[in-house]
RNA sequence: GCCGCUGUAGCUCAGUGGUAGAGCAGCGCUUUUGUAAAGCGCGGGUCGCAGGUUCAAGUCCUGUCAGCGGCUCCA
């Protein structure tokens, strides 16, 4: 009989089976009352779980007034409240409306659904399924879940016509699927471990009366428990994720324990869209997105291009104290080189389009469009041999080599900097004693990422990486991948971020994808992953997400809206060499290939600023800051004197403007707190009389006082020259 | 690229098929001011773009471009 041991230790024994209702009954009735679900063995089930063994539990509760509801009590609510939608939507729009799948998420829950031909679902049905999701709240109905044996089930879901659920059940159980063909490999069942051999549903209600869906649960006891939900918003999505499959529609909604928490997620919502880079952006005039110039194509305005010109100066600075040297490369080079590279045309569809030569263009126009395509990416002779000798495999295969006269020449708008750092680094002979080379550029590069994919300045077309590449010998690569991860340590604090995430990318050692010797690659793994404990935050190992050319470690930040951009990263590189044929003389005067590591720590200057506009939310550091100081005249009296002060700041390198304009002093301290300007200096009579300025800094709300000009020039400087991240100049 | 939403003055936004509006910003005048918006006045628009329906379109329809949220992808 089952002996049940709580979280406290205590142990509880019963002589027969009990739900988790009864254990929470016996512990007391408010526990009970209050209980949603049971976790056995760390496993979330229903309340209405039998157990019949020992085991032991923990119990899910609704939180108590005024209280946060649990991260698991959430994940029940909102698992739940996605039923509920689906029941709302289906009694909205029609039976016809065919479930696929709808789980809980960090934020809420969606579920997709294909809407039949003529139907169409849009924010405007809201409001209904928000009424109809309350009445079923409201109502109360209990989450009943029954399970039928695969023979029973599978014919069950195939006669309602539904092959999404019908392919959930077949996963479930550990079947090949019978409706969902694609050449992409089927993931991970998504309704459960495969291999069960029953299936589970749950009727919000009675079974046979109520609605029910296809479900592994759990669920909370019944509707009434989940304490609000809410529908937000539409999009598309894939079956499996396949793009080549069917489309379906995405419906976001979210659930909260209360009311109270629901109206409170609202608020930050709303909240954050106030710190949102694109809204500072256009608010500090940091920088402009033109139709007419192009989707994705930043236009640095002058106030953005101070913060990225400080920002460059000072990872410069930083750079050279680590031993690199800067170099400067076009921003096209030719198709062979990125034939070389691997680039093209394997990542074609990432690129822009070739830029042809006008003769060549000419030529061409009488060609079909297949035989253009053939001649652009096709290889000659000479260049492929190599390529192939290098890699020692059939990297660039037969039916690409082509004659000279039918190849096309052109050029491509760079998509990354590496090739053209390959071919400086090979322009001259190298000796170990020389390794490292270090080669860094703020190189731009163009990438067509689509359309619906642009964001801000966080997904653009063209950036600026802060790019550098790492030549180095074998036995170098810790150290080196040690020094960029300093580099990035240093920069981060500076700037406050404690807030990012690093993976370390490491190969599928069961996939043939990743190229060059396991020897290799577990050396180069595990400098990488040394190197990623020695930053002191978390980090996670994340096997088959190397590149196929060596391992990588990523930096992770979240924006104002949870959503996840990848920064910095550093790769080790095993193939570069190869393909560029580059070596250096070693120590037995041969000749040696070296081992490339790519890292920029910022990842792109446009990206890391639509970051850092989110988290300084527009109100920058002083060093940062596109003006430091605002001069403000009392009145036209004493704009002589502010004139003084200004040019006093101004030739000690400080950003300063004068504001004179013929407003009173009210309106100039709120128009500079808008602009988030780190110092105000008003000027009137008493302060010209003593050589003063009274300070008020931002995010203080009151005049701190006056203070000598002089004092104050040599503090601000001082702050400035330490990229302080507080503002310290006090009178 | 896909689904949904949005597009009106420099910015934020109103605008029943019937004469294009407000606040802020800009310019001018008055005011000479001591710490989060002084007063008056004046300019400013192919209502994203292209078609269509209509006596009449910012408003309705179709297409298209761009932005937003999500999906897919991310060397």
């Amino acid at each position: 009989m089952p002996i049940v041991t709580l979280p406290d230790g205590k142990t509880k024994s019963f002589d027969k089976p009990v739900s988790g209702l009864e254990v929470a009954q016996s512990i007391g009735s408010g526990l009970a009352k209050a209980a949603l679900a049971i976790k056995v063995n760390g496993e979330t089930k229903d309340l209405a779980h039998v157990i019949d063994r020992d085991v032991s539990i923990a119990i899910i509760t609704s939180p108590k007034p005024g209280q946060a509801t649990s991260p698991e009590a959430l994940t029940l609510m909102r698992h739940s409240a996605a039923h509920v939608m689906a029941e709302a939507i289906q009694d909205v729009l029609g039976k016809d409306v065919l479930l696929a799948y709808g789980p809980p998420t960090d934020t809420g829950f969606f579920y997709d659904m294909s809407i039949p031909e003529g139907k169409k679902l849009s924010s405007d049905h809201f409001a209904a399924i928000n009424k109809r999701m309350a009445e079923i709240i409201a109502e109360n109905r209990s989450f009943t879940r029954y399970e039928v044996s695969a023979a029973e089930g599978l014919p069950k879901l195939k006669s309602e016509g539904n092959k999404y659920k019908t392919d959930n059940a077949e996963r479930a159980l550990g079947m090949p699927s019978s409706v969902y063909k694609s050449s992409k490999p089927v993931a991970a069942p998504a309704s459960g471990p495969s291999g069960t051999q029953s299936l589970s549903f749950y009727a919000t209600g009675a079974p046979g009366k109520d609605w029910e869906d296809l479900c592994r649960g759990p669920h909370v006891p019944s509707t009434g428990r989940i304490g609000a939900a809410a529908v937000m918003s539409l999009a598309s999505s894939y079956w499996h994720g396949d793009e080549n499959s069917d489309s379906l529609t995405r419906v976001y909604g979210t659930a909260f324990g209360s009311k109270e928490e629901l109206d409170a997620y609202m608020v930050r919502l709303e909240q954050a869209k106030a710190r949102d880079h694109r809204v500072i952006g256009k608010a500090l005039r940091l920088f402009h997105i033109d139709e007419t110039v192009g989707q994705g194509l930043i236009l640095w305005t002058p106030n953005g291009a101070i913060v990225r010109k400080e920002l460059q100066n000072f990872i410069g600075a930083e750079l050279k104290k680590q031993g690199y040297t800067e170099v400067f490369t076009p921003h096209i080079g030719s198709l062979d080189l990125y034939k070389t590279s691997g680039h093209f045309p394997y990542y074609k569809d990432a690129q822009f389009p070739p830029i042809i030569e006008r003769d060549t263009l000419d030529a061409l126009a009488t060609c079909s469009c297949s035989e253009v395509m053939r001649r652009v990416e096709g290889v000659s002779q000479r260049l492929a041999d190599g390529i192939n000798e290098r890699t020692k495999a059939t990297t660039i295969a037969a039916d690409r080599i082509m004659p000279d006269d039918q190849l096309v020449q052109g050029f491509m708008l760079k998509p990354m900097n590496c090739p053209h750092h390959a071919k400086i680094f090979g322009s001259s002979p190298h000796s170990y004693r020389d390794m490292p080379v270090r080669l860094a550029e703020f190189g731009t590069v163009y990438r067509w990422e689509q359309s619906g994919e642009l964001n801000g300045m966080t997904r653009v077309r063209g950036f600026t990486q802060d790019d550098a590449h790492l030549f180095c010998t074998e036995d170098q690569i810790p150290a080196e991948i040690q020094g960029c991860l300093s580099l990035v340590k240093t920069i981060f604090n500076i700037l406050g971020m404690k807030d990012y995430r690093v993976r370390v990318g490491l190969r599928d050692k069961d996939s043939s994808k990743f190229t060059g010797s396991p020897e290799s690659w577990d050396k180069a793994e595990a400098a990488c992953i040394d190197a990623a404990k020695s930053l002191g935050v978390s980090f996670s190992q994340e096997p088959g997400e190397a590149a196929f050319y060596g391992p990588k470690i990523d930096f992770v930040v979240k924006d104002v809206i949870g959503r996840e951009w990848q920064l910095g990263t550093v790769q080790v590189d095993y193939q570069m060499g190869n393909r560029f044929d580059l070596s250096y003389v070693g120590p037995d005067n041969k000749p040696h290939r070296p081992v490339v590591i790519h890292r920029a720590p910022f990842g792109s200057m446009e990206r890391f600023c639509g970051v850092l506009i989110e988290h300084f939310a527009g109100a920058f550091p002083t060093w940062l800051s596109p003006e430091q100081v605002r001069v403000m005249p009392i009145s036209e009296k004493t704009n002589d004197y502010a004139q003084v002060v200004t040019n006093a700041l101004r030739s000690a390198g400080v950003r300063v403007k004068l504001d004179d304009s013929d407003g009173r002093i009210q309106q100039k301290v709120k128009v500079a707190a808008d602009e988030k300007v780190p110092y105000m200096l008003i000027v009137g009579p008493r302060d010209a009389e003593n050589n003063q300025v009274s300070v008020r800094a931002r995010g203080t709300e009151k005049d701190l006082g006056a203070m000598g000009l002089e004092a104050f020039v040599s503090g601000i400087k001082a702050e400035i020259d330490a990229k302080k991240a507080e503002l310290t100049v006090r009178p």
